[in-house]
DNA sequence: GATGAATGAGCTTTCATTCAT
DNA sequence: TATGAATGAAAGCTCATTCAT
């Protein structure tokens, strides 16, 4: 069985962050990942589809984490906060994936088609959650993308800059930022 | 006159919108901004210098526009709503801008000191704003940097996906949208 | 088996003979060595790291050949008489290496630590020749490199310009300029 | 009157000695010199001219200082000796001078055809007290030419050791390179 | 005459991709 | 399958030269 593969994607992925969607090569990619250069033409048919790939499977690996331990028996907001620190743990994590999804979204490959049928096969069990609490009248009447949109997205950027180091959180300070996202979705 | 320095900077701005951060070269600018390619290098050291000027330049636009027309007299909603909808409106008005600031910020060229030096010096008015409110005990008591980060940041990412044609966003969904992030930041 | 990297050595410095150290470009070289221009860079970190090593390499070349065939159990004389018509030979055979050496030298690539390992480890035989007429008294008593310089380093300029057309050189001038060399390094 | 032609002159030798004969831009002299780049255009057609003007212009000025206080009255070697000291305290004056002379005669700017014309225009003295000193009987049967060159040129490429810290002469060493020029030329 | 902003060809160097081994 | 030397188009940048002022 050959790794090599995931060893490649990673070591696109920690280039990227490290060096910018630019300024990683492939050459750069082959020495770190430590195959040949060639070796990667075996595995994605060029640069684009590598990087697309690993956009990809990065999303899919994003979404199980969220919803990881995520018990619909359980009430509302006890779901919410799971769905919410489980975002939060994955991203501080790994804030290599991070850096590289927003830099591909705001790129030329990003391609809003395939981006939509990604989040319909993979973020399936994350919107149904909001479509539910927004059909039982708990959440705003807005579609459950958005609802999806508010209370998640901005964690994206969040985690960035606490990341490059600009911002500082403590617990106390996340407690106050679930429940900031909690209320930005409750319908009153 | 010269505004060829300004013509080069946009043509940068929306070169980086559409064909991402990596695959802009300094001949399309060149190109694009109607000069020959030494002409940029008499109004900027490099292409990273031109990047970060491009950078500082656009944030000191976006301060002037987001709190045009606040009133501090007016009530503390009434504020706000202004601040959100400055803030909407310059970045649907200037989609290339944003897309251009999201992978700036992604990339190596990003600094903290740097950045919180523009920070300080053009949101100023801003950052006082929310200051303010949780002085008096209206909003969150959290710093104002992450107030404005909660109530105002998300719709950067929000607007880029509305330009990239993910979300379809009318008048009403605006409406409710402001209203999360006002609920956001309230204190309770 | 590959020949590339003393292919780009040699274009390298029939182009610096042809169109001066300034004037030879990397493309030219290329082209003249009949390989992309990328392949220079792998042989060689950058132009100067080539251009340098060219010039170390022809040295130890232009060493073996001045020093061949003398025969130390020889007359001094005999010998002297053979390194001078060696190195006359060489810089004949070979005026474009001279060429190169001169601009080289002239340039800041220059190193003068760099330069005297060089001499110590190519002209060692050479030097050792002059010191031991200098312990024997027949030569002038002035540092053994100095004699070397003044009995062998102006036939440098002097080839140069016979390869300039500049003068017109016979084997009985060619025999008073070796016997010219002789007196002067001689001790009275 | 202006000496602005005297300036640029200056400005080039001096660079070109510190940056070789590449490395040196007319920006670089223009500015060196305190004139505007286009000035350069008003004393000299383009690059090569200006080279080539610096090249005779030093050439002459070296003439001058070479025969300067020579006294045809005086004995021959009382002649040759302050040719030679003359020449010396000149290129040791002047290492700028001389590193731009070496660069300049390697280069594809030199010409034989200009540079004879120089040559009988600049050094007749010179070479006439060679031709005198081979009629009398004194010096070797050769070209006055090449009994200059014997004598004196091999100083331009020791000067320029000396100047890049290769070698180190005191009075002591002059006095018997002085004395090994003599005896080269000398007929026996 | 003098200026220096503007030009664009050409420089050195990089890097996505190929292909003989 | 895997390799990595080789490729050459294209990148960032420089600089001799021009020309409107």
């Amino acid at each position: 069985m050959s790794n090599k593969r995931e060893r490649i994607l990673s070591a696109a992925e920690v280039l990227i962050a490290s060096k910018g969607f630019h300024g990683m090569s492939m050459q750069q990619v082959a020495k770190h990942a430590n195959v040949a250069t060639g070796t990667i033409y075996r595995y994605f048919a060029d640069k684009e589809t590598m990087l697309r790939s690993a956009h990809v499977e990065r999303l899919s690996e994003v979404a199980i984490a969220i919803v990881a331990g995520v018990d619909a028996s359980k009430p509302c907001y006890d779901q919410f906060s799971k769905l919410w620190r489980n975002t939060l743990h994955y991203l501080r994590a790994n804030p290599d994936s991070l850096c590289y999804r927003v830099q591909y979204e705001a790129s030329p490959l990003f391609n809003r088609e395939e981006e939509q049928q990604i989040d319909e096969r993979y973020f399936k069990t994350v919107l149904e959650f909001f479509e539910c609490g927004r059909a039982q009248g708990v959440f705003r009447d807005i579609p459950a993308q958005l609802l999806g949109f508010i209370a998640l997205e901005n964690l994206m950027l969040l985690t960035q800059k606490c990341t490059k180091g600009c911002i500082e959180l403590d617990d106390e300070l996340y407690q106050q930022l679930l429940d900031a996202s909690w209320n930005a979705i409750l319908k009153r």
